[in-house]
DNA sequence: CTTGCAACATACCAAGCGGTCGGTTATTCT
DNA sequence: AGAATAACCGACCGCTTGGTATGTTGCAAG
């Protein structure tokens, strides 16, 4: 990797931390130079400007990170249990820092949906791309599944408990709300089956 | 109502709205002093600052709003056709504005939970008074229900995937997926039921 | 009638923000 | 080697922000 696209990754590495814990409009792109030692010169040499710098950490940071973990869950013999354990083991490697800061995406959605285009976008095809992989993994094993089901209801629905708990559990600061969400959670994904 | 104190309810009500549709952070005072036509020395008579303001809409605006919305969809013969009616009304009388701005109190647990403290205790007691609504709802009717309920975790796990599907319906700018979820979650609500 | 305080108004401030621009160093290509 | 361009620096800009200090108005009590 050269130097300038070390540079980059830098970049893209410390802006994802801090729209992670701050959010992408109280993120200050000052504090990501004293971060990067780099001058301001250097970020708009690589990025037009913030917004294009958010787009690019939602696309190359977060995007790839996020599909490859739900993927991971799914892409079991039984994605049913895949996802139970993937939640569980959420709750169990959850760092503090975790707890407080929530889910990127969840995040980003949450804040700048109804502000920028851009963004919304971003999020919501994001959003459909992992609601497909639920779908598609539910449907390798409808055989075992209750008969009726919307798959596609069901994958929002489980999407939206997961982060309706990230959420929840920032007011409380530790795991044990978001076990407790987790844990009905997996009571009603288990449900689904025969 | 002196006139002094009509003042202080419209800097309330303006400030509530401002805050629901933009975020706290997100919120310019001068917006507030603009549309209350008001001067800045009015605004500071009545609050020491911007995190008062805040916490006084909180308290004064959204807190009452919200217990009684749920309190009067709890307090009904059967809480679990109660909530579901609740939540079907809410896709049904949903504005397209409400849709993209999401849960007043959700909203700010995002965004305020993990950077002031004494927003993150508001919200916490909130949420804990709301979860406390729906588990004494679901204990009067304990008998019709399942064996071996957890309440408390049922009850959050309803408002999680609530909130979570106001977060998640953002990025479509539709109800349809609110929707969904819903459906879905009235689904889970009435499977509680032996 | 005057004294006093609540209820404002207005001008001002420092700090931080994203963004720009002219200049400098390093690298690469011919 | 020399020219061109990528990579980076750092001072500067306009603007907005929350907050303050001083001044003014009007009502109400003594």
């Amino acid at each position: 990797m050269s130097d300038a696209e070390q540079t980059r990754q830098n970049i893209l590495t410390v802006a994802a931390d801090e729209i992670h814990q701050h959010g992408f409009n109280a993120t200050s792109l000052s504090v990501i130079l004293n971060r990067c030692e780099i001058s301001k010169g250097a970020l708009y040499h690589h990025f037009t400007s913030k917004m294009a710098l958010g787009y690019a950490v939602f696309e190359e940071i977060y995007t790839p990170e996020f599909l490859e973990l739900w993927q991971s869950a799914l892409t079991v013999e039984d994605p049913v249990e895949g996802l139970c354990d993937f939640f569980t083991s959420m709750t169990e490697q959850m760092s503090c820092s975790e707890v407080v800061c929530g889910c990127p995406l969840n995040n980003l959605c949450e804040e700048m949906a109804n502000v920028d285009e851009g963004f919304r976008l971003r999020i919501l095809s994001m959003q459909e791309q992992l609601n497909q992989l639920i779908v598609d993994a539910l449907m390798k094993i409808s055989d075992d599944l209750r008969e009726g089901l919307a798959f596609s209801q069901v994958g929002y629905f489980i999407v939206a408990t997961l982060n309706g708990a990230t959420t929840l559990s920032k007011s409380s600061r530790n795991k044990e709300l978001f076990q407790q969400v987790i844990a009905e959670l997996c009571f009603y994904i288990r449900a689904l089956k025969k």
